[in-house]
DNA sequence: CAATAATGCGAGCTATTCTCAGTTTTCGGT
DNA sequence: ACCGAAAACTGAGAATAGCTCGCATTATTG
């Protein structure tokens, strides 16, 4: 059991509650994970050991509820990025440039919280759930913004998930831990470059439609004679 | 300290380190990361908690042993691919389907211990380079078949590491974490398909000459009008 | 065949998570 | 205002897991 085994009812406890994750989370953020012990987490908010163990039955529920809150402001703010573009019908680049801009900015604003969420504490299924929840949801509303913007095409559906996830490995492999020989700015302006070469509509060749690809055995290829 | 505190010397010592890694690779496996203990290691492995952390200074150590070993295998599957690649000088199209068949299968021969060593237990700084490093030689690799498969484009290099960094995110997240609503094989294919149209040498516009890409600030973008 | 080094052992020390029986606080009803 | 019940809080300590350390056993060297 991952979730609270007691709801908060009065102002009193909702207030506990705050407490407890605001600390979990200074504390995790200042000596990681492991060595962050409740007993200090409880101390640090106040409050006895007993009542923290009275909302979070165990130490990653403290964790997951902190990721959930975390996931949550996140997707929020990708939501905005297509509020925005519902509104101003912006170019693929654009809308790019946008969204890359927004998802480096989630990284970038808190790292610490965000490298303790998803580098340094244990994913438990609950959360990986969660996370790739909340990638379908920004894929969904990509897609959307995909068809407008080009006609034919590949699915789309299968595109913009594609890019959220690659997008996502892109940055967080980035932002993280930045390669020293690069810098930051440029590998976001050749993602966004990048990710507007694959994803605007293909110019059709001038002798003809173009063939849709074979398809390929994914696994060990040959190279036998091309045909 | 994650590195085995003393090296074994003699045969029988290299067997017992053996023995304690399958024993490790197999609980861990089977119950998780937390709830395997050291002692139910040693016990399986037939030697004694001792023995254990004469050579592994703690519980991490075990698991970074076996992600280093696994992600020295990984890092040698890819290297094929670019052997194979350098004798056969394939197509990018070819090329790309044998890396992400390659990816692909590194992530479904051992879906458990995938699992394991990339979500399921908290990852070192000392593991986290460690993958890092190795995406960098991947690219690098990358990068050397860009520089023969285009004349132009962007930085080879960058675009190489977009991509592996991509190509990783993108295989991690449909494979380990299948999408109920999508065929794993067509994912792939769109993966390829993808990726072949972002790292394709651009068709110059008739126009003219493309125009290098204006440098654009990467965060809140306010859509003003466009000039 | 010493002497020395390497390896193996496991009872128990230490630290941490989590429980539970009892106390205090809040709140609706009268 | 007062009462009873439910909610909230407490903290000593039970349970458990990581890890140590002194000593026994096995291999190597000269």
């Amino acid at each position: 059991m991952l979730t609270p085994r007691k709801q908060p009812r009065q102002q009193r406890s909702r207030e506990t509650v705050a407490a407890i994750l605001e600390a979990a989370a200074q504390l995790f953020q200042r000596h990681g994970y492991a060595d962050t012990t409740t007993n200090k987490i409880a101390e640090r908010a106040g409050v006895s050991i007993g009542s923290l163990y009275q909302y979070f039955p165990n130490k990653d529920a403290l964790l997951v509820a902190l990721a959930e809150r975390h996931l949550a402001q996140s997707a929020e703010q990708v939501a905005q990025v297509f509020a925005r573009a519902a509104e101003h019908r912006p170019s693929l680049h654009d809308l790019l440039t946008d969204l890359v801009g927004c998802v480096a900015a989630l990284h970038t604003d808190r790292p610490a919280l965000h490298r303790l969420l998803f580098d340094q504490a244990p994913r438990t299924p609950g959360l990986v759930a969660r996370f790739r929840q909340a990638e379908q949801q920004i894929a969904h509303a990509l897609a959307g913004e995909l068809r407008r913007l080009r006609a034919g095409g590949p699915d789309p559906g299968l595109s913009a998930l594609l890019a959220v996830q690659g997008i996502e490995g892109q940055l967080h492999g980035t932002l993280l831990d930045p390669p020293s020989d690069r810098d930051t700015t440029g590998h976001l302006q050749a993602a966004i470059r990048l990710w507007h070469q694959a994803l605007a509509e293909p110019t059709p060749l001038p002798s003809g439609p173009s063939r849709a690809p074979r398809a390929q055995p994914a696994r060990p290829q040959r190279y036998g004679r091309r045909r």
